[in-house]
DNA sequence: TATATTTACGAACGGTCGGTCGTTTTGTAG
DNA sequence: CTACAAAACGACCGACCGTTCGTAAATATA
């Protein structure tokens, strides 16, 4: 198979294509978002979307492909450096507050945008977000689970309940980080779930290099 | 003064539009609502709502008034009947839950909808919704201070940090339950809370009474 | 009854939407 | 150079958007 430039060039602007609507579905929202105003952002015509998407909603699948690709290299992947338990639950908190901090996206968090404008309307791409947030909970309860399988939770503590605890801290920050301040909205984010943490933790000291 | 029928007319259908208008929001976004379905689904016509509003937009902050007044009568005012403290600020977020509970919206939480679909587009919109964000966490951190100072809080607990947990399992309440099933995610909204205000409490058995 | 006043309507406007289609451009292969 | 294939384009479509405007219906006042 040699090396065909038709369809290198075709790549390449499908990829850029699908980070530009990743971003602009942020802002606008991945309903609202409108297949001009991608093009147009990046200089190509409208028409030549229908080349790579035969619909605006498979164009909407694909950011979804791409928003979770990008959550799990720039977060998932980084925290699962951190060793098994209390500490790699910590880290995925962390390393998801930075990725608000650093705004990627600018309108926040893809998935929680997503969520909340398609969580009463129908459809395959209200299913597969669906599945998006099941797996990221399974996740989540999973590394908790194995906190206290490790011994690191103090018995009669819930996976499942920790798992919504780190959940919720996390999504609660990038919808007031906006309007409340960055700085001290994402450090309260982070002292709370520190505290709540070293409260269920068997060794309150196993963040202890923690601010 | 007497009774005018006209102005009176005039007010039954305003209160009927901005009501509809109130659910739909919640289904296709503040902004993603359109004037001729909330003109359809009341059998009134589209150029007849612009002689109650002039624009779009000055619907839109009706509509952020109405949600804010129903969720002063539904959440606010009978969580007040609680004693002030702890138990109140438990009482806040019972109601909050039995309000999603209740499916009053048929899109879960109006204001949580409202920001996630505005937190990255200025304007008058977002504006206000800044306010009432800002209105609602000074209201929780009042609810916690005051149960900071009459010694239902244990020393270290910060009024601020305590507030945003409570809006935190809340929020993540009315994200999760239409994907992963409304009882179970209730629960946990709720157990969860009550563990926290228990570790952070003076009286642990202040909640006694609650499941 | 005649006359304002307020509410509500129907028709129409310019603009944008997602989507289609035939054509041109860009690159490969013989 | 020719023949072919993939990518990208421009023009256009019907539908819906928010908005305007002149008018009719309902209600008040005289």
């Amino acid at each position: 198979m040699t090396h065909d430039g038709r369809i290198a060039r075709g790549e390449r602007t499908r990829g850029a294509v699908i980070e530009q609507a990743l971003l602009l579905a942020t802002v606008s929202g991945l309903d609202g978002l409108s297949l001009s105003q991608v093009a147009d952002a990046l200089g190509v015509s409208k028409s030549g979307l229908f080349a790579h998407w035969r619909s605006k909603e498979a164009l909407q699948l694909a950011v979804i492909d791409q928003a979770r690709a990008q959550w799990r290299d720039r977060v998932v992947q980084p925290a699962m450096e951190a060793p098994p338990g209390v500490r790699r639950l910590w880290s995925v908190h962390d390393r998801r507050i930075a990725f608000y901090e650093a705004r990627v996206l600018p309108g926040g968090c893809f998935f929680t945008n997503a969520h909340f404008e398609f969580n009463a309307r129908p459809g395959v791409i209200r299913d597969r977000l669906a599945t998006e947030l099941t797996d990221w909970m399974s996740f989540l309860t999973g590394l908790a689970a194995e906190a206290s399988t490790l011994g690191e939770l103090r018995p009669g503590v819930d996976p499942g309940g920790l798992a919504y605890h780190v959940e919720s801290l996390g999504i609660c920050a990038v919808m007031q980080a906006p309007v409340l301040g960055a700085a001290p909205t994402y450090a309260t984010a982070r002292r709370q779930l520190i505290e709540h943490l070293r409260a269920v933790a068997t060794d309150p000291t196993i963040l202890a290099e923690q601010p």
